[in-house]
DNA sequence: GCATCGACTGAAACGTGTTCCTATTATGCA
DNA sequence: TGCATAATAGGAACACGTTTCAGTCGATGC
């Protein structure tokens, strides 16, 4: 019996797939502007009402691509093992790993940033699988590697997180909208984390 | 010799107002998709190329509309001394008070907080107007009011307004994308400025 | 008074997100 | 295999943000 969680026929997946990849491609020529309906249609070989069926709104589309993207990131992060010593090092590293790959689609950054910002309430649902994937990523980074059995995180572990999380999606926008340069996002970052994650205690 | 700074003729500043007006009107009333160039251009009496030179945009139109928003709001708050004792409580008042006035009117809040997310670098300086008036309103209230001399901020209360202004925003857009309540935003904010400003030292 | 110049009006037109409709194709069932 | 149903293709149509333009109005200088 496949305990496959994916919906549908193997076409469908892949149509699917297709629209999500061809979402990315456009994102990442030309940004949120670029990524026109009829352009995605178009290029992931698909009819306009076909793509509608799929995705409801342009911003489901790129939410959904965003949830996509950051499912992969922590997949990658999670077969690599995070040696630092303190919570405050792990988190600053891997928030360090994803500034510098969002700096490289810069984009594809925008695109999706807006579309997340942008989002109302019909794309809830999709939202949330980006801000699960973002506490899942923190979390991780806040957990003690060392211990063994990884324990459910504490009520302050999960606040912090929240925290953390709001100000990296705050100062994402800064960068997205003009306000600040990506060093400056990085050094956002750097200070929020540094109040919220002393040293001293490795909560 | 008049030190106005306002420009244009009395009917220019009067047609910017009512095109404010208008704007905010439209919004209390039905969000921002309720916020219609021509809606707002027939309410405020004024053509809609007019509405289009005044403000280049439906995005500048509505974060300048917010930015009037917090000025008023700060106006209004400079006028009533904060007492609390320390700087987490009389933050913590002024986010409250402000928290109230926008849950009464979650359809002005939805179509503000949404302009301003959505916002490209070509609005930057009106969302810079927004980010600077809410920093205004957060240094006020970690100032010590019983010091004489209104001194200037240190560096680590700059960080730290930035952050709390920072996770303001990122709630109030959980808030306004139907991912938390208003209540919510509440405890976020009390648990983020307990995060931030231990009472301990009045920094 | 009159000419000039910039701002405003009214309306048409365009682009893109979204909806809708019909013909065609794929899929599962008797 | 043949049929019923759903899914897809193709494309027209609509809504709203945005642009454009010809004509009108009002202030300002002569």
């Amino acid at each position: 019996m496949p305990a496959e969680s994916e919906p549908g026929t193997a076409a469908q997946q892949d149509r699917r797939r297709r629209i999500l990849d061809a979402t990315v491609e456009l994102a990442s020529e030309g940004g949120f502007d670029a990524v026109q309906m009829r352009a995605v249609a178009d290029r992931a070989s698909v009819a306009l009402g076909t793509l509608y069926r799929y995705f409801p709104s342009k911003v489901h589309l790129l939410v959904t691509a965003l949830a996509r993207e950051l499912e992969r990131a922590n997949d990658a992060f999670e077969r690599k093992p995070l040696a630092a010593p303190t919570a405050q090092d792990r988190v600053l590293h891997v928030l360090n790993r994803i500034t510098r790959s969002l700096r490289k689609e810069p984009s594809l950054t925008e695109a999706l940033t807006r579309a997340f910002m942008f989002a109302d309430a019909s794309a809830s649902a999709e939202t949330r699988a980006v801000v699960a994937q973002v506490h899942r990523m923190l979390l991780r980074a806040m957990r003690d590697p060392a211990a063994e059995a990884p324990s459910e995180p504490t009520g302050e572990q999960r606040a912090v997180a929240q925290v953390i999380g709001d100000v990296w999606l705050a100062t994402l926008v800064q960068w997205v909208t003009g306000r600040a340069t990506a060093a400056d996002v990085g050094r956002s970052l750097e200070v929020a984390v540094g109040l919220l994650l002393r040293p001293s205690a490795d909560r």
